[in-house]
DNA sequence: TCTGGGGTCCTAGGACCC
DNA sequence: TCTGGGGTCCTAGGACCC
């Protein structure tokens, strides 16, 4: 069979994605855990991440803990903690940092790595550096890690998955065509539910199916991130190392779900006003400022009822917010519904004008109280201090430690 | 199977202008 | 006034990811 065309001296890509991670944590911090059934997600009743142990039993992500108990008695579930998390995630890539400077950081356990021309540098394959990546990050967090290699992103990512966990795959150009012959055409990075349906129409059932249409086919049915994706399991790449660290963000959402259902209007829209302080707390820490603001009420059938605002200036500030909320909401609100979720979505834009018609001096007093309403909850916890329409929600749920009510922001 | 809370990018189509 | 062509910007929504 004719092999793709590859460029002459092809990238070292390795993909580095920790296994069971939130549970692999817990457990090196809690080495009692070692080799049971474990899970994390306590604090929301629905198993956000799981031990391999508990996983041979049967039990998946996003099933309720006490279902998943029922599968699997002794499971031990944990109320989990992003902070430690975290560090974990920090102290990995800080290792991988050791072997090259060219780091992504793409989630909170993965991690792309441009490997190329190291080996002169470790006196070793690029298989070999892997390795000792793999190795200094299990001695140094007692973790374990599971590493593909390849010339694309695509290859390396999907090189990953093929020895879980605690695994080392390589892929390289000439063995292509031989692994993805036995892999989904939908277990393609960057192919879904969706656009593999569509190629299964048109016989497409391996990603080899895939990497193997010709260009012609790509270009009349798929778009750019599809021609993107065939390119790299061609051997081309495409997808660079983004070695930047975020910071920065074009839209920040927070949602909440709530048992059982509500047709509260009282309660619904103190949700979406935590929601909103929140968001805006997120958006001040990066200094961004909201453009547009979007409300969302999710009924039982996950329907969604959305409406979005554009604002007359940048802000960050609840306060400055609340009419468009209200607006928001009483565009979307219908009596009757029962909702099980709220959200909203801000916009954001980096750099803050305001123009001279604005009112810079109401805005510069909002902007100070929240100064110091940043600092209160920096110093005693979230939601410390809050706007007074979010206190059913906040009374329903977890107390602060310490509850001031900002009664009515005078201004 | 649809569990939950984040995000990103791309495209099509409308508004508006020349 | 109508017709047609062309460009840019914005936004909604789709698809995908962890």
């Amino acid at each position: 069979m004719a092999q793709f065309c590859i460029n002459s001296w092809p990238m070292a890509v390795a993909h580095i994605d920790a296994d069971a991670f939130f549970v692999a944590c817990e457990q090196a911090l809690n080495p009692s855990l070692n080799g049971k059934c474990a899970a994390v997600g306590k604090e929301r009743g629905i198993i956000t991440a799981l031990s391999y142990e508990a996983k041979a039993k049967g039990v998946k992500r996003g099933m309720r803990t006490f279902e998943a108990k029922k599968l699997c008695p002794g499971l031990i579930v944990i109320e989990s903690d992003y902070e430690s998390y975290s560090l974990f995630s920090l102290r990995m890539f800080n290792i991988i940092k050791n072997f090259s400077p060219q780091v992504e950081e793409y989630s909170i356990d993965e991690a792309f790595v441009d490997l190329t021309g190291l080996r002169r540098v470790f006196s070793c394959s690029y298989e070999a550096i892997a390795k000792k990546m793999q190795s200094a990050i299990e001695k140094e967090l007692s973790i374990t890690v599971s590493v593909g290699v390849s010339i694309t992103k695509t290859l390396a990512k999907m090189a990953s998955k093929l020895k879980k966990p605690n695994g080392l795959a390589v892929i390289e150009g000439k063995d292509i065509q031989n692994i993805l012959r036995d892999i989904p055409a939908e277990d393609v990075w960057g192919i879904g539910n969706n656009t593999a349906c569509l190629l299964r129409k048109f016989g497409i059932n391996s990603a080899l199916d895939f990497a193997l249409k010709d260009e012609g086919f790509i270009d009349k049915y798929l778009s750019k991130p599809y021609k993107e994706t065939w390119l790299e399991l061609r051997g081309n790449s495409v997808f660079g190392i983004n070695a930047s660290v975020k910071s920065s963000y074009k839209t920040i959402s927070k949602a909440k779900s709530f048992y059982p259902p509500s047709d509260d209007e009282t309660f619904l829209f103190s949700e979406l006003t935590k929601n909103l302080e929140n968001a805006c707390a997120k958006a001040r820490r990066f200094n961004l400022a909201a453009v547009r603001l979007s409300v969302f009420l999710k009924t039982r059938d996950f329907k969604a009822a959305g409406a979005q605002i554009r604002l007359t200036f940048p802000a960050a500030l609840p306060p400055l917010l609340m009419e468009a909320l209200k607006e928001g909401f009483k565009y979307i609100y219908a009596k009757g519904y029962l909702y099980r979720q709220t959200e909203i979505v801000l916009h954001l834009t980096e750099n803050v004008q305001y123009s001279l018609f604005d009112d810079i001096i109401k805005i510069d007093r909002i902007r100070r109280i929240y100064d110091s309403i940043d600092f209160i909850n920096k110093r005693f916890g979230r939601n410390s201090v809050h706007l007074a329409s979010s206190m059913p929600s906040l009374n329903a749920g977890h107390s602060p430690r310490l509850s001031i009510p900002l009664i009515d922001i005078k201004v």
